[in-house]
RNA sequence: CGGGGCGUAGCGCAGCUUGGUAGCGCACCUGCCUUGGGAGCAGGGGGUCGGCCGUUCAAAUCGGCUCGCCCCGACCA
């Protein structure tokens, strides 16, 4: 017999998280790399999982009032280059399209052939085209608010790419808004915030802290950027979402005027605001555990699997019957306003097997199904957030009337045990010398588990930011919204400071 | 794009130092037997050893170039 391995997944995410991420998202079958440097395949346990993400959060897109629209791929050069700040932002990182047509060359191969007059970029944000096409939308204050979200891919040229996190590819949403005010800008671009934070906890059960960008992490064009930033178990910041005020920028760029209540044109006021496939990422990083992912319930593609435990010479049919029975007992419920996703697993693999592969992909709830459920009318019940040995027995009327509360428990515990972790690695840092220490890697040599936040006073001062971020790889992830101000002292220069902003080291 | 590491079957690896034409475990296929913590037995399929060029009678093995992947940076969602 084999001996039984102590973790599905191997490495631990001790021994070298970055070597566990790729296991969790391989053995989870979520995606895999693809021929093209950069670019995933996302299968279909993954797509799924993306599908659920843009569900609900176009649901709440449109309870805040925004209509779905689609914009081109391509984006001509010149419409890039109207605004300063953002095509030097975006330049080093794009791909440019400069032919229109395939050619046998003298070896027989084919070259481009047909040079465009003018290149396109294929849009790594949709700022510059939306802001053209916005243009002719808006003539007049009755025009406005204006609030349009598009869900597309995008193309980002990046050095570094790690599946989900950082692709070169990925598929995201992006609203793009126009008001008539400042103000109305600056409500939308912190509403779209929340929503995003509202989304990460209460869908991705991950906690998040909403906050502004310093000037050097801001959005290239905009005015401010807004963002929500989650504690990865291996303790580094993820920026979850953006939201950005635009100010008048691009309304400038783009020529997006309107005449006011009074008949005088005056230029419109932007926000743009996303989130992408890097959710998963985060997903992934912020709930699994060392036998692989583990799904927040109400995100998850499948609530509930059930695995019949059949022995061949007793009653196979009569175990198929009964589980066939509680799956459609099950699938006859609404969780989350959705129909309960059932998977009645009847592949002619053992137990072990059955049970390991669902382990992995991170499924809430197992149901297994043998000789001695059909016996008692029960159900043997394993959480995914509990370790195999919780299993409980329930019986079958009893689980059914409970299922979706037992997910809801799931869901509230993920949410709470990432909660748990973020508040455990942050810390109050008022000194230049425990701050240092703080961010010094403990083994340098593999630094792999990292310190946490540091939340400290700063003097606002770019200066002090990058000296930081030289000496210790760390950075200004944000300025939290929801901290109180207080008097400090900056730890860098001891000048005084009225808030204390959050740094970490990050993805 | 800089520094480091690695490319041998779907996955994980050995073989390379000392050249002789490829192996192991898991996975896969068939049969039997099994299925409640990742089963067992028997048989079977699958690799131009990342690619190109060179050295050689002969290259997974030696040399050069190149491509890709991973890690650490820089850049970024």
């Amino acid at each position: 017999m084999k001996q039984a391995l102590k973790t599905a997944i191997s490495p631990t995410r001790e021994e070298d998280y970055a070597e566990w991420y790729q296991q969790v998202v391989r053995v989870a079958d979520l995606a895999e790399t693809s021929a093209v440097r950069g670019c995933m395949v996302i299968k279909p346990w993954g797509y799924s999982l993306w599908e659920n993400i843009q569900r609900v959060l176009d649901g709440m897109f449109k309870a805040t009032g925004h209509q779905n629209a689609y914009f081109p791929l391509f984006i001509p050069l010149s419409y890039l280059q109207k605004e300063a700040e953002h095509v030097e932002g975006f330049a080093k990182e794009c791909a440019v399209v400069t032919h229109h047509r395939l050619e046998a060359g003298p070896d027989g191969n084919l070259v481009p052939a047909g040079e465009l007059t003018e290149p396109l970029v294929v849009r790594p944000t949709s700022e510059t085209i939306i802001g053209a096409t916005f243009a002719k939308w808006v003539q007049s204050y009755r025009d406005l608010p204006l609030l349009i979200n598009q869900w597309a891919n995008v193309v980002r040229w990046e050095m570094r790419p790690r599946i989900f996190l950082r692709t070169t590819e990925f598929l995201w949403q992006e609203g793009h808004t126009v008001h008539a005010s400042a103000q109305e800008a600056q409500e939308e671009t912190e509403r779209m915030l929340d929503v995003y934070a509202d989304f990460a906890e209460r869908y991705m059960a991950i906690p998040v802290i909403k906050g502004e960008k310093t000037d050097s992490e801001r959005f290239p064009g905009a005015v401010s950027t807004y963002c929500i930033e989650a504690m990865m178990q291996d303790r580094k910041a993820l920026q979850a979402g953006t939201s950005h005020f635009l100010g008048q920028n691009f309304a400038r760029s783009s020529e997006i005027t309107f005449s006011d209540v009074t008949g005088k044109e005056a230029h419109a006021w932007t926000t743009s605001w996303g989130v992408s496939t890097r959710l998963i990422g985060g997903l992934i990083m912020t709930h699994s555990d060392d036998n692989g992912l583990i799904l927040p319930p109400r995100l998850a593609p499948r609530h509930v699997v059930i695995l019949p435990m059949l022995r061949k010479d007793k009653n196979r049919a009569e175990i198929l019957a009964y589980c066939k029975r509680v799956a459609q007992e099950l699938r006859g419920l609404r969780y989350d306003d959705q129909p309960l996703q059932v998977e009645l697993d009847t592949r002619d693999a053992s137990g072990g097997e059955k049970v390991w592969s669902w382990i992995k992909k991170g499924v809430p709830l197992r149901v297994e199904i043998g000789q001695r459920e059909l016996d008692n009318d029960a159900l043997f019940v394993g959480r995914r957030d509990q370790t195999q040995s919780e299993r409980s027995s329930q019986a079958r009327a009893e689980f059914v009337q409970t299922v979706t509360k037992q997910l809801d428990e799931i869901q509230a515990a993920l949410l709470e045990r990432a909660r748990t972790l973020r508040d455990q690695y942050t810390r109050r840092i008022d000194s230049k010398d425990e701050f240092y220490d703080f961010f010094t890697p403990q083994n340098r040599d593999k630094p792999e588990i990292h310190a946490g936040f540091a939340l400290s006073h700063w003097n606002g001062q770019p200066g002090i930011e990058e000296t930081i971020k030289n000496d210790l790889n760390v950075t200004i992830r944000c300025i939290p919204l929801d901290a109180p101000e207080e008097d400090g002292r900056c730890i860098m220069s001891g000048e005084p400071s009225r808030r204390r902003v959050i740094f970490a080291k990050s993805y």
